[in-house]
DNA sequence: ACAAATTTAGACAGTCTTGTCTAAATCGTC
DNA sequence: GACGATTTAGACAAGACTGTCTAAATTTGT
């Protein structure tokens, strides 16, 4: 036991790092193998710890797995927020910033390494922790569609959008924006760049028809010429 | 009189029987536990058979495995085109028949057992079986895509919709139809029905404000922006 | 450099799983 | 009722994995 210089102590640094090379390792290995396939050994030996310094600091397979999802719920959410930030609140090109910020969205929170493995890990396991996934969506689901509903909302307010009911149109434009990923999706791989930015641009003009004022002539112009590129 | 281990499944009687309980029960457990977690014990037992006999007729665990998703892909590929078939040519009631045909889609095709167990599987070991899936690949989303897409053009000569991209439009269109259902689905839960419906019908009227032909007071008014521009 | 905390390698018991084997029981069919 | 094929229960070997333990090596703070 370490004496406690300071009424809440720090690890030390190589401790918390090791910590965390645990933890991210596994969770690429729960990932590719799933829990039951999941091996302590190859984690460690992975982490390049021994076997015994993940009992140290996680105490047993499910707790490693409960700190794992934990973590990545956490780094996911600080992303979606983060990104629920860029929102255009005030649009100057509408239709080039909706898709700027789905692009966003994709590539920082759902295409990347996080955001992966955590879909993968609620996909896989879901149902056997009733309980940390039921937290999960409180913490995600629950707190990020209103977020970006509001922000549809405010948009609506704005005059810049016609909306009758901001969740529902949240959702679908994730839905929309989203539409030519689901397969790359489904088998777990990493769409590319292009991808992300086609299906965003597809999505978001089927959006605007859907909810968006009727074109004036500059921004139909503007419509034109970015068909034509 | 023999006990058996559940109520709602009677003993298998016959050669050809048993080899469709325990592909079925299979099925279940694999989706449940995942591969490496699955028991071929506890699969026996629930198909209602020895284990000797599971091996009997298919081998190993992953031959099993392959049965399964074999199994499950062409079950499904039935249901879809057999749903497709229904897709309405010559609507009278557009956005009624729409919906209609979204929601059969989902019961049919998406929320039933084979289309949750395939998804899930394709989810959580595709990635070790890459020409399993390869396979799945090809014989679903490569063919059911362009069948959806196709009906989705020909509306559009028919002059029912405005479309530019049939495939595009297709996609969208699943996107939009399940925009409500998205965390159900990544948790591995089946939506009620009202819930699909509810999704739906949002889904096609969002779909049709954006691909629908103008009713008449709105393309006036489109005319009339138009020409004010 | 010293002392405490941490990490390491390896052995270890206990448990589980796969896949095989065998002899008895059961089923389908005549 | 009888015969051949199938199924069954159970034993079994081989291997894998978890989680614990120990003693030695290493790192960290002072």
């Amino acid at each position: 036991m370490r004496a406690s210089v300071s009424p809440d102590t720090f690890p030390p640094r190589g401790h918390e790092a090791k910590r965390l090379s645990i933890v991210d390792t596994a969770a690429t290995v729960f990932c590719r193998e799933g829990f039951a396939g999941a091996n302590i050994d190859l984690i460690a030996a992975e982490a390049g710890v021994s076997r015994q310094t993940v009992y140290n600091h996680h105490g047993d397979k499910e707790k490693l797995f409960m700190a794992v999802v934990r973590d990545l719920t956490e780094r996911c959410n600080v992303g979606i927020f983060a990104t629920i930030a860029t929102f255009p609140d005030q649009p100057g090109d509408l239709e080039a910033d909706l898709i700027g910020f789905a692009v966003r969205l994709n590539q920082n929170c759902i295409c990347n390494r996080d955001g992966k493995f955590l879909r993968k890990l609620i996909q896989t396991e879901g149902e056997r922790y009733p309980e940390l996934f039921a937290e999960w969506r409180e913490q995600g689901p629950g707190r990020t569609w209103p977020a970006i509903a509001a922000r549809f909302a405010r948009l609506a307010y704005g005059g810049h959008l016609v909306i009758d009911d901001p969740d529902v149109a949240a959702r679908q434009f994730l839905g929309l924006v989203n539409a030519e990923l689901q397969t790359t999706f489904m088998l777990g791989g990493t769409p590319r760049e292009d991808e992300v930015v086609q299906s965003a641009t597809n999505g978001v003009r089927t959006f605007l028809r859907a909810f968006g004022k009727r074109p004036t002539a500059a921004s139909a112009k503007k419509h034109a010429t970015l068909a034509n590129a």
